[in-house]
DNA sequence: AATAGTCACGGAAACGTTTCCAATCTGCGG
DNA sequence: CCGCAGATTGGAAACGTTTCCGTGACTATT
């Protein structure tokens, strides 16, 4: 029995002093491993008079273990990602595991290095990148490297994860395609990200391909693409809209997702036009924000939550077993939500 | 020089060994400490040779700091949240610190129980509790008995934590007042939140009392309380709005916050209403959001992000120069957002 | 020129766990 | 009654840092 004077935190060894037991048979006790049913009430009931829980330093220190997931992402402001960390946070709820946040909103560079060192300095267990592009490359090599295993939720597969999450972007640019056709438009516009998005590729691609199935074709001098993908550039080219004679203007734009085409819808109302009358209006990604206005946009839903909680799952389950590695991608499907904003 | 086979993530140990000196000149080395410009040189050689960067667990065990702070939220959805989220990050941004997120979602008691585990296992440095209510109160105690600093972002001020953040709700409820008398209208409606909301108490008080400053009354039967802030109340009351007679509606109505005025706003729109022709609409917050639609969403603005930036960086303080508790509250001034949605 | 005072550096003791190994104890079959 | 296997418990060595303390060298002061 130690004679320390027992002040602050109760500590594993306080517990054990107290219930006259080895620091071992404590350990023990909370870790579920062999032990009497005596001593186990014993050790139980110094614990809950205590109020003692274990240290995580102390634990992560031995077992390399954090217990934190980290999560990487563009933009916390995203209503898509919203989405993708409601999810994320649903398939954590019974792990008790908690979620390191780095959001790389305007401070990119460095909260690319705040990741670069978590991954150096063993603080996530796991990481999940989010839009992932080329740019972060280094990052997912450094965890590669540290034996960290990582998931993408993005729509490019260049880097082999263990778990690689994406939803048919092509699809959706079809499924865009035959709703605007069957609606009897014939000019069609375009307005994506930024032009070396994968995304808006191949959302584009899929787009410009059902089309000409039907015998429309996307008009070159109609396809735009903007810096990034918030509201701005959807306003952005709503000037460029704007300022083209009526006749010349698409009867229907595809913007590159939900809020560019909130930005694009809030700016043509704004100048008077008609939405869909005057024109009809298409977005993707299927964010809770394109049902909060009116006309309600019409846009392509992909299972956005979901896709974060299988990410995070999927997750888990490599590090709570550690060695089996598998990589896979899972592409997720999309549906067509028709709301007001197109005729 | 030991003769242990080097292998795995290199530790101070290695570095040690590389340089020729002792664990605590590399120690004193990386933490900036005392150390001679040619000891300086080869031990950061060898650091970089090596790739070494130190474990958090090893360095949180023994400084009992994690670099960790802890957000606690009660829904990561909401626009409001958002802002106050990439303010916290703004100010997180220079300071090495992660934050670590609990958003109490639809998991509420499962959430409040993971933020109870970080209070206890020292999982973080300090904590920021953010639309803290009466039912939070537990983890609050749990915290300050722990000595762990803690930022309130709520209007509430029952519990002298760290710093309380909150937002002048009554001078809110009065610009509303203003406004909508200088425009005339005489027939006002106010849907709050829940009728336990002291946001929604203190926004009502404003309002009714700037509105019989001016003379006119708030009619007790245009009171509504809905189930919560969610764009689902906003919508419900809208329903009851509907169904009174054109002559018994207000021409006003004051909505609880902007996500419940949204709702109510595509609502009415949408039951082929002309806004603000047929209703005036305000809400409250000045969230993003607000600004994605038309019309417009007239509201009253708080400055929500440099709410979160300041209670941040509030709470860093306190968590690295402990001892000085200071323990004040800080009331924001609220701006009127007028947009198209009053007239 | 002797001595006090700085400063740089090494050694070692924490920090609070887990886990391996050895020791003891129990019960059972021969 | 003895030996042995299996379960239970205690002891001690990690895990990778920081920090306190002591020693030796070097500078400055009288």
């Amino acid at each position: 029995m130690s004679s320390r004077i027992e002040t602050g935190k109760p500590t594993i060894r306080s517990v054990a002093d107290r219930a006259d037991v080895a620091i071992s048979t404590v350990s023990r006790v909370v870790n579920g491993g062999g032990a009497s049913a005596l001593i186990r009430r014993r050790v139980q009931r110094a614990i809950d008079e205590l109020g003692y829980s274990p240290s995580v330093a102390a634990q992560s220190l031995v077992t390399r273990r954090t217990g934190c997931i980290g999560l990487a992402v563009n933009s916390s402001q995203s209503p898509w990602f919203s989405q993708i960390l409601a999810g994320v946070e649903e398939a954590l709820g019974p792990s008790r595991k908690s979620v390191l946040l780095a959001s790389m909103m305007l401070t990119g560079e460095y909260q690319a290095g705040a990741v670069a060192a978590w991954i150096q300095e063993r603080r996530v267990d796991g990481l999940i990148l989010v839009r992932y592009s080329k740019r972060d490359e280094p990052l997912f090599l450094a965890a590669e490297r540290m034996g960290l295993p990582v998931v993408l939720i993005a729509p490019d597969v260049t880097a082999p994860a263990e778990l690689t999450v994406r939803c048919n972007n092509v699809e959706a640019g079809g499924l865009v395609a035959r709703h605007l056709a069957e609606l009897g438009h014939r000019r069609v516009g375009f307005a994506g990200g930024p032009r070396e998005s994968v995304d808006t590729r191949q959302r584009l691609e899929g787009l410009s391909a059902g089309l000409s199935e039907r015998g429309i074709e996307l008009d070159p001098r109609q396809i735009w693409f903007g810096q990034g993908y918030a509201r701005e550039s959807g306003i952005a080219y709503a000037k460029s809209f704007l300022e083209q004679k009526r006749g010349d203007r698409p009867s229907a734009v595809v913007l590159g997702n939900d809020t560019m085409a909130l930005g694009f819808m809030r700016t043509v109302l704004q100048h008077g036009l008609h939405v869909p009358r005057d024109v009809s209006i298409v977005g993707f990604d299927g964010t809770p924000d394109g049902d909060q206005c009116w006309p309600g946009l019409t846009t392509v839903a992909q299972p956005t939550r979901r896709m974060g909680a299988d990410a995070c799952r999927a997750l888990l389950r490599r590090v709570d077993s550690p060695g089996e590695e598998q990589r896979t991608a899972v592409e997720y499907g999309v549906e067509m939500l028709v709301r007001e904003s197109t005729a």
